[in-house]
DNA sequence: GCGATTCGTCGAAGCGCTTCGATAGCTATA
DNA sequence: TATAGCTATCGAAGCGCTTCGACGAATCGC
């Protein structure tokens, strides 16, 4: 492997001129600049990246905190990570995933500690998350996706559950729908403060209640198991109920599950409606589910440039943004039609 | 952030004390040493991972490239590398994942060649995958999962396909079943030399015309929608038909729809079987499949395993290594009855 | 036509660490 | 007691790059 000292004897100039020639940071004539280009091409010339972030205490690295390891990354993962890595690029910088359970976190800080990074993007927040207290504790420059308590003066973009759930169930009251039910993550969710789930509980109350109607909520654990079980519960619960609001894409095919069983037809007896789901999920259900799906990529440019903002003094910093979900239109909804009768 | 001179200067010894101190590779005395480890624990000391690697020549990290971005990471992936990253740490190396689709190999190539990580994992291999020829032709240490043609002469580790599909027909077979269907992945997989696709396909059919079968096997797109039109298709080929072998997940709920739709019962009238699965998928159907799942965690210890054999000659050589897949009982299983008669 | 700029380039000083060779003080050997 | 062999430590030379200050040459203003 040639370094900058090859390059500079073979086109004849300096090691700080080939470095100039590179960066673009000071001017170079057009021919000098030829020979260099010429000189790093002939001899295969790439600068090696421990030298340059050392010299520049700048890795140019962002790492991406991973914390799904064991459940592997789902759709929308998917469309940030892509999204984040692709902006990246575009502004210099690599995007790298440390794959560490939110228990590891401590093992991640240290890396950051050790300059592996300029900055990290933290996923799956929780409210209380002890990862964040400990990255602004060492001063780790990071950007959060999903939000603690203090919403907003930390740097993050998120889902914005209230208007998703606002245009959920404004979407159901339009079809004709007073008795709507709401199946959220599970109960430990909600009790570990996990952001998604203690928000969209709220807004679904507030949806309801906003619109005089009784909010019908339960929590679910992810699987179609419970999810069963927690749909017949539901539609126990509410003889009225015509639409099912579901946050939880596992247990949706429960919900399918329970209503194909007790021969309600979807969306003729019930309308369910997928909420902050995956894209594409919809279509593994028959007949085609509804969705509303997470702003993903664009969740994963606005996390990037969040960040950068903090570690480049000369970007703009780039305000907390809240992004709401995209209907993805299935074929699981359909006018109110009273269910009591039949 | 204090550095090793801080650190020395601080206990009274040399730089090269420290460093030493640190990583064991000269004998300290034990008073030196304590004195050395308190003032690194009063300083806050994190010695800084760039330069370490400048001077060692060596990253102590590898990366993983991670082509299925856009798709997410299903469970088997996510087994993969939280036991890649697990056995990498045990062993003083970090794992890191390089999200680049497989079109945009050559940038990770770049980023190896620049040195930003002592090897490289490559997950999803095809046949004639050009991403292993550059890092062969680039001297870039690699191991594989999945095998390219010349199987066994490039370092890797892999599922035991022929292994897995044996198993499987056997175990049918055992219930009596002799006319079993093979759902595979799609036709451009086939054609593109996806292994799995490729020697699954190879092995269904020995397996079958081993026992004096006859193998009839369906490539299939990886959706439920197309997974449904192939099974009516299998179905209509061959009425004896009594069992599916599916090895698309996707795919597999189509599998279930049609059969439901067609009224045959599962497993009454037809056996399904889902191999090379992700652990929990069985249970997303109803009656929970049974499955013969990837064995992640054991390919990601060994892949990591069979990198640093490479990389430190001190190490013994990994042989190339296949493992195949553990069946997950479900409830998709059951002895053969006609169905032609019914 | 002469000082003041600007442009393009060079040399050198680091960045924070590892590692080689040297050395001083010991202990065991003959 | 002189010699060899250890052990623990130090100093210095890099690793390959960035970046600062300096400087000669070309350009400008008037």
């Amino acid at each position: 492997m040639s370094t900058i000292a090859d390059v500079a004897r073979h086109a004849g100039v300096s090691v700080s001129t080939v470095s100039y020639a590179l960066s673009g940071s000071r001017p170079i004539s057009a021919g000098t600049r030829t020979r260099v280009e010429a000189s790093m091409k002939e001899l295969g010339y790439q600068p090696n990246a421990m030298a340059r972030s050392l010299a520049a205490r700048r890795t140019q690295v962002i790492a991406l905190l991973y914390p799904e390891v064991e459940r592997g990354l789902g759709g929308t993962g998917g469309e940030f990570v892509r999204a984040a890595a692709e902006r990246c690029r575009e502004q210099g910088y690599q995007l790298v995933l440390w794959p560490f359970r939110s228990d590891e976190a401590d093992q991640a800080l240290t890396l950051a500690r050790q300059g592996m990074a300029d900055g990290v993007l933290v996923m799956e927040v929780v409210t209380d998350d002890q990862r964040v207290a400990k990255l602004e504790a060492a001063r780790v420059p990071y950007a959060m996706i999903g939000r603690t308590t203090d919403a907003g003066t930390r740097p993050s973009v998120d889902v914005d559950f209230d208007t998703t759930v606002e245009q959920a169930v404004a979407h159901l009251v339009g079809l004709g729908h007073r008795h709507i039910g709401f199946v959220n993550h599970s109960q430990a969710m909600l009790d570990a403060g996990y952001g998604p789930t203690v928000r969209a509980a709220a807004a679904f109350d507030k949806a309801m209640t906003d619109r005089g109607l009784v909010p019908v909520s339960r929590t679910c654990e992810d699987s179609p198991v419970v999810g069963r079980a927690v749909t017949a519960d539901l539609l126990d619960a509410d003889p009225d109920l015509t639409a099912i609001v579901t946050m939880n894409e596992l247990a949706t095919f429960g919900v399918y599950a329970e209503l194909h069983s007790r021969g309600l037809s979807i969306p003729g007896d019930v309308s369910v409606l997928g909420i902050v789901s995956s894209p594409g999920v919809g279509t593994l259900s028959y007949p085609p589910l509804t969705t509303m799906h997470s702003p993903g990529a664009a969740l994963g440019r606005l996390a990037v440039d969040c960040l950068l903002g903090q570690l480049d003094p000369a970007r703009a910093a780039v305000p907390n943004q809240l992004i709401p979900c995209v209907l993805e239109p299935g074929m699981s909804l359909g006018p109110a039609r009273t269910r009591r009768g039949a």
